[in-house]
DNA sequence: TAGGCGTGGTA
DNA sequence: TTACCAAGCCT
């Protein structure tokens, strides 16, 4: 019984899917598979990582950029990890961009240059969890699993009424999902729920009435959706201070320096600063300054990272002689957009040198 | 297991 | 402005 019920949604989610499904690039439309093309591996797994808490059109331009210029798992791994973190900045989560290095190597060494076809052995690559494991074996290779990310938790939450508060309702969530999946086509039914949290069953006024599934949905039978899914209140978001030295060049070139290869921003390039990080505040004086220099303060500039708020005050020096500092390298301002800044530094280094990343966001 | 880990869009 | 959200992973 239970088992024709599940059967009955499911047909009716795919049948939806056909004529609803997102057109991506990263993704095989259903017609496109009953043709007998087969989904790319490779591409499943980058557009994955990507994606992983990441909105669909940040990451449109970064996939072109990376399937372009390394189409195929051997090309990855014959890149360094700082051309890959380059080519990340401004994406975020940069550990995503240092697996992904470490992942197509293991592939290389380990697998024979071949991508892993079950979620289990995905599973043992660096940045592969749960999620992406299941959905590149479902989408890429047919396994038949329970796919759940932040869009099924939602749907299967409200189909169901699960009370159970994030994140202990996952273990539920997941029973509830691999009892829906169907043996045939679990990618597409992945992908498919992933959509129908994506267009329909939103965080926020749902289109309920256009639901394939509104007849079977719990939440809306309560009237009320957006109750679900429950979850735990969230630990407030501490400021934290510090303070930021744009050292600019009597050829208006600027110093960068490599981060540490640990915690926030790891490898990736900053200006000089002093130190702080979400537990710690750094000093906000002139008097963190790496080396004597003319340093002027020219504001402060505030950044939103998940779990605090950073207030950095930024100074600017002038005519630094290039001989001044004891490490680090000075980039021309033409060339700041091939370094690997992440998106504070690139505030702070505006703050000092409004005309530096003039041109705004990278293009599509 | 709960917290560390980015960024940009939206209301 | 503030708060929350978006195809999570790792320790």
């Amino acid at each position: 019984m239970h088992h024709l019920i599940a059967n009955e949604i499911s047909s009716r989610l795919l049948d939806w899917y056909g004529v609803h499904h997102r057109i991506l690039p990263w993704r095989l439309s259903p017609s496109d598979q009953l043709a007998g093309k087969k989904p790319d591996p490779y591409a499943v797994w980058l557009s994955e990582i990507m994606l992983q808490q990441t909105t669909v059109e940040a990451v449109k331009s970064y996939y072109y950029t990376f399937i372009q210029r390394w189409p195929n798992i051997r090309a990855m791994a014959a890149a360094s990890e700082d051309e890959i973190l380059r080519a990340w900045a401004g994406l975020g989560y940069y550990s995503r961009a240092r697996n992904l290095k470490k992942a197509a190597d293991a592939i290389m060494a380990k697998h024979g240059g071949r991508f892993p076809e079950t979620a289990a052995a995905l599973k043992t690559l660096p940045g592969i969890g749960d999620y992406t494991s299941a959905a590149i074996a479902a989408i890429a290779f047919g396994e038949p699993i329970a796919v759940v990310d932040g869009n099924i938790e939602r749907v299967i939450a409200r189909l169901y009424a699960i009370a159970t508060p994030l994140p202990a309702a996952k273990a539920e969530i997941r029973q509830r999902m691999g009892a829906l999946t169907p043996e045939q086509r679990p990618g597409d039914f992945a992908q498919a729920m992933m959509d129908l949290g994506a267009m329909i069953c939103t965080p926020r006024r749902p289109a309920c009435s256009l639901c394939p599934l509104n007849r079977d949905c719990a939440a809306l039978a309560g009237h009320d959706p957006e109750l679900f899914p429950v979850k735990a209140p969230k630990a407030e978001r501490p400021v934290r201070t510090g303070a930021a030295f744009v050292a600019i060049a009597d050829d208006g070139a600027i110093l960068l320096q490599k981060r540490q290869d640990k915690g926030l921003l790891a490898n990736m390039s900053e200006v000089p600063g002093s130190r702080w990080s979400a537990r710690l505040d750094g000093d906000t004086s002139v008097a963190a300054a790496p080396f004597p220099a003319q340093w002027e303060h020219v504001g402060v500039i505030s950044h939103i990272f998940t779990h605090f708020e950073l207030r950095l005050s930024v100074y600017r020096a002038r005519n630094v002689a290039r001989s001044t500092p004891a490490h680090g390298w000075w980039v021309k301002q033409a060339q700041l957009g091939e370094e690997a800044l992440p998106t504070v530094m690139k505030k702070a280094i505006a703050a000092a040198l409004p005309e530096a990343f003039k041109q705004g966001k990278r293009q599509h």
